[in-house]
RNA sequence: GUGCCUUUAGCUCAAUCGGCAGAGCGCCGGUCUGUGGAACCGGAGGUCACGGGUUCGAGCCCCGUUAGGCACCCCA
């Protein structure tokens, strides 16, 4: 017989049990930390129309998967949670709540090139508000976003913060025409990572005045209390339309940050930050960590246009994203949440003569909440058992031989420590429990 | 999508000039009849990613493909 050859698409993986513990356990912190924050569960599709899916994603519409169905519908695989959201909103204004506050844990799929921590398949968890223009929202997005990062355990992140109308009125401030402004943000968007030197040598070789490439890079450069940065970029740019809205709007920001609590060594201000250049209207927020480099972890920010875009009117919104595979790769890097390889407590190996006695046992332990591995090998002998015990690093063994099955006990073993107490039957929960409790205090 | 690098046992990696396919760890078995991990002994496991080509002869050279990685692009 010729088999089949198992092959996986490039930039697609599967999730062993090992890993899907790890990520549920994450997911399970990021949900927790959602619902703290009063955003409720959406899901939709994985498939819309293209025609739905295409709005906002401009240039990126090339790297949305799509094809023909069976009803020959021009349809795509979702390109992100956002576009999704937009078109719920605008199906079902009657049946929401507004302002709209919802998170939503699934994945998306790009064909990009992939990369480490950049995959074609990947999960996003997202929380977004639509229906408030107050920067009391986007100060709330920053806070869950930090929130989040923050209860997963990651070491040191930080969230840059900038305003998109502020960026263009940097620019134009600074003399860059407005024809060859999004290319201006996309270099100086890469100031933190090769510098102001190598962005200077390319903003001179992109064809603006060689006053204008100097003074954006002044502008954007600057550093120092956000408070006043801010102020001192006010007065400087008062005769820019749209700047002073621009620096009130972060002011506000950055002062309800402060009364919500958010740590201030976990943002800060970063005036050359660009991020997506579609659709985003307002306050942009990215989250990065230094190790490993995977990109950005989490973005976020202000997009007023794109749900109006299903609707003929504007409807405000801002939200933040977070990469699940990305975030994935600094926890195992650092082994921030240790996980065992099974989801069992505890496991019974079966005896030939005493399979029944076992099969009890397990019974009981089960009725009682524990999480129980039987064995299915009783051919094989205990030792061999126990040791697939141990591989999966399960840490309590409970063993009913014929034995114990005529005597009415059993022994409650710790296979980490390698304790052993043989205790009567009626016992059995309680001597599993204080070894489990033995073990959470972390002895 | 563009450029470059990589692909050998389950894993991590060797293999000189083109000349018999290797190690460590892991796995399986035994020492050890009902109590794992240690030690010792033994064993299995390979279409050298796949498909072509050059050559007396290819893991090694050439072409194509697959998958992974790095940089760009873009982004989580």
């Amino acid at each position: 017989m010729k088999a089949r050859k198992p092959q996986i698409l490039k930039g697609f993986r599967d999730h062993l049990p090992r890993q899907m513990i790890l990520r549920q356990r994450m997911m399970a912190i990021v949900r927790e930390v959602f619902e703290r924050h009063g955003f409720e569960p959406l899901d939709t599709p994985a498939i819309e129309y293209l025609e739905v899916l295409s709005g906002k994603a401009g240039e990126n519409e090339k790297l949305m998967y799509h094809f023909s169905d069976q009803g020959d519908r021009a349809v795509g695989l979702r390109y992100d949670l956002t576009v999704p959201l937009a078109r719920v909103v605008a199906m079902h204004q009657n049946e929401l709540v507004l302002p709209f506050k919802r998170y939503h844990i699934a994945p998306v799929w790009r064909s990009e090139k992939p990369q480490r921590g950049r995959f074609r398949e990947f999960w996003q968890c997202d929380a977004d508000i639509v229906g408030s223009p107050s920067m009391l929202a986007d100060a709330q997005v920053a806070a869950v976003m930090i929130d989040a990062l923050s209860a997963i355990g990651l070491p040191s992140f930080t969230i840059r913060i900038n305003h998109r109308k502020l960026l263009e009125s940097l620019a134009r401030a600074a003399g860059v025409p407005d024809a060859q402004a999004v290319g201006v943000y996309r270099v100086i968007d890469k100031l933190d990572k090769i510098g102001s030197a190598a962005v200077g040598a390319e903003l001179d070789g992109s064809g603006i005045p060689a006053s204008a490439s100097a003074r954006v890079l002044d502008l954007v450069g600057r550093t120092g209390e956000p408070g006043d940065v801010l102020a001192g970029l006010r007065e400087e740019l008062v005769e820019i339309p749209g700047a002073t809205l621009a620096v009130d709007e972060l002011s506000e920001l950055f002062r309800y940050l402060r009364e919500l609590q958010v740590p201030s060594d976990r943002y800060t201000l970063d005036l050359a930050l660009a991020r997506g250049l579609d659709y985003y209207t307002g306050p942009v927020f990215e989250a990065t960590v230094e190790e490993p480099q995977v990109g950005s972890v989490a973005g976020a920010g202000r997009y007023d246009g794109l749900v109006g875009t299903f609707l003929g009117r504007s409807v405000p919104a801002t939200g933040m994203s977070l990469g699940l595979e990305r975030i994935i790769e600094v926890v195992e890097q650092f082994n921030l949440l240790p996980i065992r390889s099974s989801v069992a407590d505890v496991f019974v190996p079966a005896f030939p003569d005493a399979i029944e006695a076992a099969a009890r046992i397990t019974g009981v332990l089960r009725g009682a909440g524990l999480r129980v591995d039987q064995s299915v090998q009783p051919q094989r002998s205990v030792g061999d058992q126990l040791k697939y015990a141990g591989r999966k690093e399960i840490s309590i063994a409970v063993i009913v031989g014929t034995s114990e099955a005529a005597a009415g006990v059993c022994n409650v073993k710790n296979l980490c420590t390698g304790v052993q107490e043989t205790c009567p039957w009626e016992r059995v929960v309680d001597q599993v429990r204080s070894f489990l409790e033995h073990e959470e205090t972390g002895a």
